[in-house]
DNA sequence: CACTGATGTAACCGACGCTTACATCGAAGC
DNA sequence: GCTTCGATGTAAGCGTCGGTTACATCAGTG
């Protein structure tokens, strides 16, 4: 009765992956706190021991929920990288698809900024993140060696994500007043705003 | 055995405000997941029923807390508007008061962001919250009716409260680089943030 | 000094995270 | 083609949690 299941009963097919979509599906239904091994073994119609098979805790299925995360997110952003060249607009893009990202996957968001709840250190959660944030400084460093820069870099750097980390949660909280919560227009107003503080910072030749 | 029970054991005295106040110990020392209506009947050295006579769940529990934290976060902004009256200024002073309450007051400031956990709604959560973004809209509108913005009021709301709220999770969220988790250089860090930002968008006379 | 309302206790409920013993399957080796 | 075995699922159970309820103890009032 499962959505992949083959065969008759007893054996799933392929659980791990099941649960890492049903965890997916029962956030943005139900919320990041109802999230529990035996709901997501209930709604997958399987016992409620067998999640244990293929993850060893609450905590360590939410991580994998967040390496799935981290992996869509570096596909956004290596999308927005494609075909740009000059530092500052590659800057630009990397917060344009960090926001593409969050607005558009608010589950894996959630989940991804839910320290508490998963295993950031261990993983490769912690390498990818600051491997993130070390490219956006060398794209910094670059514009700034260029003269294109009217700010330090690392104002800009920790501004720059402080806008991006705080718009993304705004949206998520539905703090966006009057814009209400269309995903398509909330991603246009903090792309703007991105865009806007960037252009506050840019040397025009 | 409680701390301030005066007389000998049955009835400790003041179970409310001790489990607020415990509360805010307990997300300290061992995070917020940790808080639990037993642990907190535990630590207080009373019976797992008795603080049901006080508040019906684990979440009225932490509305109360996150009650407290907006009371503080007023009165903190309070005193950072104290004597200011230029409007962008005020503008400016309201955010360097969001700052330091959320960095000062980390445990109030996780709870009143955690909205799954408590009852934003209900309470007077939402109402103080919108008062507050109407108050910065004010100032914003009237910097600008006396030409001293450089951008629509509106960007620099949105904007400026996505910069201050970013920063204050980067901070909680330990995102602070080399700066460490020292809360007084996060301070600065971010309150620099947030005034070199609007000096970005201040029209000098 | 009995009564009463407020406050704390104790025992209980279903659900949860997690463990363990056992059942069932697919595939490999003979 | 049969057996064996590792992987995967089930069933039952442990301790704890949030929350409820019946009862015990207190402080103040008539």
């Amino acid at each position: 009765m499962t959505t992949s299941t083959p065969r008759g009963t007893y054996h799933h097919g392929d659980l791990r992956r099941a649960m890492i979509a049903e965890t997916i599906r029962l956030i943005e239904a139900e919320g990041l706190e109802k999230v529990t091994l035996r709901e997501v073994a209930r709604r997958l119609g399987v016992s409620s021991g067998a999640p244990f098979r293929h993850v060893p805790s609450r905590m360590a299925l939410l991580t994998l929920v967040a390496e799935e995360a981290m992996e869509r997110l570096q596909a956004e952003i290596a999308a927005a990288l494609e075909g740009v060249s000059a530092p500052l607009e590659r800057f630009r893009a990397t917060g344009h698809g960090f926001l593409r990202w969050a607005i558009r996957n608010p589950a894996h968001f959630q989940v991804i900024s839910a320290r508490g709840l998963i295993d950031f250190e261990g993983s490769g959660l912690r390498r990818a993140n600051d491997a993130l944030r070390a490219m956006m400084a060398d794209q910094l460093a670059e514009a700034a060696a260029q003269g294109m820069l009217g700010d330090a870099p690392e104002q800009v750097l920790i501004t720059g994500r402080a806008l991006a980390y705080g718009l993304a949660r705004m949206h998520l909280d539905g703090q966006f007043p009057s814009w209400g919560l269309d995903p398509a227009a909330a991603e246009q107003v903090a792309i703007a705003a991105i865009d806007r503080y960037l252009a506050l910072v840019t040397v025009r030749p």
